[in-house]
DNA sequence: ATAGAATTTCGATAGATTTCGAAGTAAGGG
DNA sequence: CCCTTACTTCGAAATCTATCGAAATTCTAT
């Protein structure tokens, strides 16, 4: 077996992706296509309690608030965080089913292999 | 279990992104976030042989060589597709390792999750 | 060579995106 | 009530992106 066996087996290079589908992939996809977006992503899931509110997010960011604001409204219409505003704050937190779904897009498909064609390794990100 | 035993579990959501690693990350994502990109990305991991050819994939969408050219260069920029000349004909080839890389960052640690480990309600801080 | 087909590069344009400052809304405290 | 703090909406500027047509490149066949 050579490096020629490797076949890709994420889900989006199994079966050709219809343009309706694809059209909307590519809005949860841009959604989180920007760093901004993605450390708030990343800084409200991993929160002590699951959920982040506004003000500890625009601290972490040399940003104004009207511009984070602006991100966690994209977030938000992607169905990837929901917030709720409680007392003078508002807190923001990730809706796994969304973030699920990008992962079910790209992940390998690894059950069926019963041994492995080749040697690719899984980066631990 | 229901709905509510869903807990977030991506990595991207386990822990704070650090700003480098973003920037990284969203050029990944960059590449992808597009319809033509993402059907582009699908036929050629879908394609008998692991591998198309440009004249199949420009054929098969409503867009100019030019382009279809364009959105091929920023996949293989993003190291997500190789491509390679034999005779007449360019043939591009999906990169396996990098679509794993986002398979990971969204893929749910299912996995370890025997029990959650906090229950917290917020607390008034 | 010359011609022709496949693909990429170049230059331009229309549209989207990020960001800001200013103004608006909502909640809480004197 | 008014004032302050937290956050969002609005409108505008700068930058980026998708797309095209025209031209350049690369290979094959005549």
């Amino acid at each position: 077996m050579t490096a020629a066996t490797i076949q890709c087996c994420a889900p989006i290079a199994r079966e050709s992706l219809s343009e309706s589908d694809a059209v909307e992939l590519a809005t949860l996809l841009k959604a989180v296509a920007d760093p901004v977006r993605l450390r708030l992503l990343s800084m409200i899931g991993s929160h002590v309690g699951g959920e982040a509110c506004v003000c500890d997010l625009t601290d972490a960011f040399d940003l104004t608030a009207p511009t984070i604001s602006h991100h966690l409204k994209v977030l938000r219409s992607a169905g990837l965080i929901d917030g709720e505003r409680r007392g003078t704050w508002v807190y923001y937190r990730i809706l796994p089913e969304t973030v699920n779904k990008l992962g079910a897009l790209f992940a390998p498909l690894t059950e069926p292999a019963p041994h492995r064609p080749v040697e690719l390794e899984l980066p631990p990100v």
